[in-house]
DNA sequence: TGGATATAATTCGATATCAAATTATATAGT
DNA sequence: ACTATATAATTTGATATCGAATTATATCCA
């Protein structure tokens, strides 16, 4: 009726509008979970950086790859790199081969972190299973993939580096 | 191979952590999208708080009310009305039947700069078309609605207020 | 070789967000 | 009526994030 009218007006396409509300409230909901689930002072950006590490096996990783993996500006990237060094965490060294740039690389102490953030949160991942079932989270994935994809496609910058 | 390995090491379920993590992306990406369609000054936050009013047809809303809609905690929400009653978009007043509260409600100005938001996020839209198809959309956000609901149920704070 | 352009990182100032603690007012229970 | 508890809003201090501007180094090209 009226409220419905005025929700129908918003736009010729309230779909699309929908489908990115509703992305942004999981993200905000999960997240706030997470932060929570996460070892004291620990952060979901920290953990990213220090996951990024371990799971792709890289060595070393300048300032711009990491930001470009994160799809996060390069300003971001400093400061939660220049606390992460703070706290031992990661290591960062000029890069011998070219003066403008830095090396990242993880310490015995980001492993260590990384491995009690993965222990922190594996009480999470069974929630999760209550949420959707595994025959439908599979198709579902590969759907946002798709679409994160193309969005990313759609900006001007540089695509994700991995 | 190597880096395949370290993938699936990382847990016994990586897929729920790649469904929040293709979230997220989607999150950020669109968002800064949005940030950067929305006229000079204003915020996703911002615009969803006006939009809200219009959308739902409210006339005054508590602060509480507000954080609660959008799921985020109340001193968030303060800061942002702070800065919204600053600029002219949003009128707070005591509300005369609580002392504890506060009510809100939008301005014409905030009206205003909400149809003028509109204006300028309206090309966005057909570019989510080129994502992906409206026949697709429809499940896909029914799907997330789901989950968003259920996992709002899994917090132990308030369910949203709409 | 030298000037124009591009890239790496950072600094600055702003907003959004959270958790923890505080203040003020309401409500409930005895 | 009084005390205990609950709720509304805010303050404080921290992180993450962005855009714009800055500095330093590379690269390109004429």
């Amino acid at each position: 009726m009226a409220l419905r009218d005025a929700y129908e007006d918003m736009t010729q396409d309230p779909l699309a509008f929908e489908f990115f509300n509703e992305i942004g409230i999981i993200d905000q909901l999960s997240g706030t979970m997470l932060d929570r689930a996460l070892p004291k002072g620990m952060t979901r950006a920290q953990f990213t950086v220090l996951n990024h590490f371990i799971r792709l096996g890289h060595f070393e990783r300048s300032p711009a790859q990491l930001a470009s993996a994160f799809q996060i500006t390069r300003p971001t990237m400093t400061s939660t790199l220049v606390r992460m060094e703070r706290s031992g965490l990661i290591c960062i060294r000029a890069d011998p081969k070219d003066g403008r740039a830095k090396l990242v690389s993880i310490t015995p102490a980001g492993r260590a972190m990384r491995d009690h953030c993965i222990a922190a949160i594996a009480p999470l991942l069974p929630m999760v299973e209550t949420l959707i079932s595994k025959d439908e989270l599979l198709p579902l994935v590969a759907t946002l993939k798709h679409i994160r994809i193309a969005l990313d496609a759609l900006r001007d910058l540089p695509t994700r580096d991995i």
